[in-house]
DNA sequence: ACGCCGCTCGAACACTGTACGAGCGACGGT
DNA sequence: ACCGTCGCTCGTACAGTGTTCGAGCGGCGT
């Protein structure tokens, strides 16, 4: 399970899968979905290799003829997912509501199979797909001006902020769903605990006094959009500056 | 090992230690503790039970009388670390800087403990230090002008870079980390490798044609720089708008 | 002195990922 | 028509996991 891999270079995506003729029961491609579908329904927990061998009507052990190892199943299906990403025409508008759409769609992607979030933080993500969403990025971003490192910086900039909103979002449902219950009816019952502590944190608790009556179901969608606005706006202003002929500092604090 | 809490009310925070009287030869704190250096040592995989309890010369499951659950564990030590972020003077300087050193010092603090990127994932950081820092930046955001859900929203998108950009980091990080070599070395041994995929993907193929020389070693703490920086550059330019009277949308793309 | 009780821990259970090697069935060469 | 090869399947086994249970120990209050 651990991840003590050799090198970055000889990862899943260059051992290509193993058949060459007649035809097998199983394929690397229905693993990765069955795979996909049991994570779905279950969790990162929920996949076990004998669990999905017996989905599949197949010994646990079979499995590892089409994939190495647990990880690399993994892998391949975090890569599978990114593929699902819709990428909006390049040309036809401009990169504010190109990238915006990249940020959405990732983000739906990620709401989706929440799993994924427990994967960011083990290994990059360096599948076909992946480097195809990617691609469409740094394609987005140089038109819009932006060049040299300053594309890398941005396209991290704003996947950076997609992926951790995400991983948090994603967190507070999971630690939501299993009681059954909305996000405001939890809010609700932890009311009477925030109260309690409240006075520890004082600006926190002031904020809370004036905004109790928040929407925490409607929020997390503003939230987002919020953030991916102010982001936007930050990378803008950074490129009119530029071409006005401020001095090209590139951000070092 | 799955998180299937009963409810976000009663998680660990709720139940406290066990301890009345005696001296007990072990203590949440000290577990907590070798937990961390565990984890910094040997990485999420490496933190077992028996493997925790021999490093304490105590029985595996003698640490089930102090916490009662591996995930309870794993909270208190993500808690736990959650309170290194120094937290600047919030009187003493502009909101920009202390919001930024907020960024930093968390960044940090994630680099130093890569391990915590695997648990952001799962569950919520809801532990009594993390709600502090959480604090601060909700005090340093008010006073900046921000009212309403705009501070929930301004904080979030501060926190959620941070968490995606040293996420994406520490998982590059770590999948070099085996081999020995620095990250310079390690793309130089990828370049084949990406050469020959670059022609499937035109514009990360071209970006790469004239970015050759990247230091991927220094290139990560300038791409977070730069970010912070675009994100805030994004708040503040809406402050400035909002006070200029412009019409109040709070970005709802 | 007794008994409670905070605390420790060995044994056991159900489960995990994976190595190994025996077996099956179809196909190509002779 | 036979035989060997080889792609593929899977039962068994091993080392390890988190966690439960209950037996025991030792110091404290009565």
């Amino acid at each position: 399970m651990s991840s003590n891999a050799d090198s970055v270079a000889n990862s899943v995506w260059n051992r290509p899968p193993r058949s060459r003729g007649g035809q097998p029961t199983l394929s690397r491609e229905q693993i990765v979905r069955a795979a996909i579908e049991l994570l779905d329904e279950k969790g990162l927990d929920g996949l076990s290799m004998r669990r999905l061998g017996s989905r599949l009507a197949a010994g646990a052990t079979s499995l590892y003829w089409y994939v190495a190892t647990k990880d690399d199943l993994l892998e391949l299906a975090l890569d599978e997912v990114m593929g699902e990403i819709e990428i909006p025409d390049t040309d036809a508008a401009d990169w504010r509501t190109a990238a915006s759409a990249v940020a959405h769609g990732l983000r739906a992607m990620i709401l989706r199979h929440s799993w994924v979030t427990g994967l960011f933080g083990i290994r990059p993500a360096m599948g076909p797909n992946a480097m195809g969403t990617s691609d469409r990025v740094v394609g987005v971003l140089t038109d819009a001006g932006f060049s040299g490192m300053e594309v890398a910086y941005a396209s991290s900039l704003l996947m950076s902020h997609v992926i951790g909103s995400a991983t948090t979002e994603a967190a507070w449902r999971r630690s939501i769903a299993p009681s059954g219950k909305t996000a405001n009816e939890v809010v609700e019952e932890m009311r009477p605990y925030i109260d309690q502590v409240a006075s520890r944190y004082p600006n926190y608790g002031a904020w809370w006094e004036e905004n109790k009556a928040l929407d925490a179901d409607a929020m997390q969608d503003d939230n987002f959009a919020f953030g991916v606005e102010r982001l936007l706006d930050g990378l803008q202003s950074w490129l009119e500056r530029r071409d006005a002929g401020d001095r090209h500092d590139a951000g070092r604090a």
